[in-house]
DNA sequence: CATTTCACCTGGTGGC
DNA sequence: TGCCACCAGGTGAAAT
């Protein structure tokens, strides 16, 4: 489900409806897959915490937490929705989907739910106090400068789409919006990063940097299941070139779109207008 | 080191 | 209807 469009507009909605509520109690279900912090820490961790703010840094949303409605966050909870991960703001009495694993009451009366069905998402405790906040590792696409993004693939021997998968290089960016950039850009998904001129690279910057936002704009793409925070879908998907459009006409040229497979990932393009 | 492959999970779809 | 193969927004460990 969630690139960086889906997790931003996520990040968002929980934002506007729970910054400054406290956790009164925190539920964990008994699956241990997606506890990356022991599930008697977090709860520990969260119950009696205020939620100070909530944002996006690469796929993962991190709440900020702190002892006082206004505070320095003294922890965070970090949630990454891996493939098929929802975080929710429900009221208490709405039904429970199947595979809710985590659920925050609020002293509001909302509660905060996140159901996966898959277990590949992920839920961390970070006490601010004994370790580091939060970041991820790669640059973010929407804000990274010319120079910095060319230089993240000088000597790189795997193929571009390879590379912009890769979330040490560039946070964010997954297997739809890769395919959609490169043919934005009019970069075939095969070719050698190393290999991509200059005037490429930018056209790849701008193309991402583009799409990216305007997903964000239209709340994301909806594949299969992907909703926000208050259970509504997104639109991008109506927006896609290439993704899941296999032998359906290019938008711009109408030749047969092909899919392949790159790093163990279905790749969709335009063989006539990507070279 | 850089790169590739595969396992981790459940559920939906389409062929027979 | 049932069974089976295949596919899916991600990532991190193991192998090369």
């Amino acid at each position: 489900m969630p690139e960086l469009p889906e997790v931003e507009t996520i990040a968002r909605g929980v934002q506007e409806r729970v910054c400054g509520d406290r956790i009164e109690q925190a539920w964990f279900g008994s699956h241990p897959e997606p506890f990356k912090s022991p599930a008697g820490l977090q709860v520990r961790g969260l119950e009696g915490r205020f939620i100070l703010a909530v944002h996006r840094s690469g796929k993962h949303i991190v709440c900020e937490l702190g002892t006082a409605r206004v505070s320095q966050p003294s922890a965070q909870w970090i949630v990454h929705l891996g493939m098929t991960g929802r975080l929710l703001v429900t009221t208490p009495d709405a039904p429970l989907a199947p595979h809710t694993h985590a659920r925050l009451s609020l002293a509001s009366g909302r509660e905060l739910r996140f159901v996966d069905p898959r277990r590949f998402g992920r839920l961390e405790f970070r006490d601010l106090s004994c370790r580091a906040a939060f970041s991820a590792a790669g640059v973010d696409p929407l804000t990274i400068q010319a120079e910095e993004f060319a230089g993240l693939f000088h000597g790189r021997k795997l193929s571009i789409k390879a590379a912009l998968l890769n979330q040490a290089l560039l946070s964010g960016v997954g297997n739809i919006y890769a395919d959609e950039g490169l043919f934005r850009a009019r970069i075939r998904p095969s070719r050698q990063a190393a290999r991509l001129t200059r005037a490429e690279l930018e056209r790849l910057r701008l193309a991402l940097s583009e799409v990216l936002r305007h997903s964000i704009e239209l709340g994301g793409s909806s594949v299969s299941d992907y909703v926000d925070a208050a259970g509504v879908r997104g639109f991008y998907q109506l927006e896609h070139c290439v993704y899941q459009r296999t032998a359906e006409p290019c938008r711009v040229c109408a030749t047969p779109i092909r899919r392949i497979v790159l790093a163990g990932r279905s790749t969709h393009y335009c063989p006539r207008c990507q070279r």
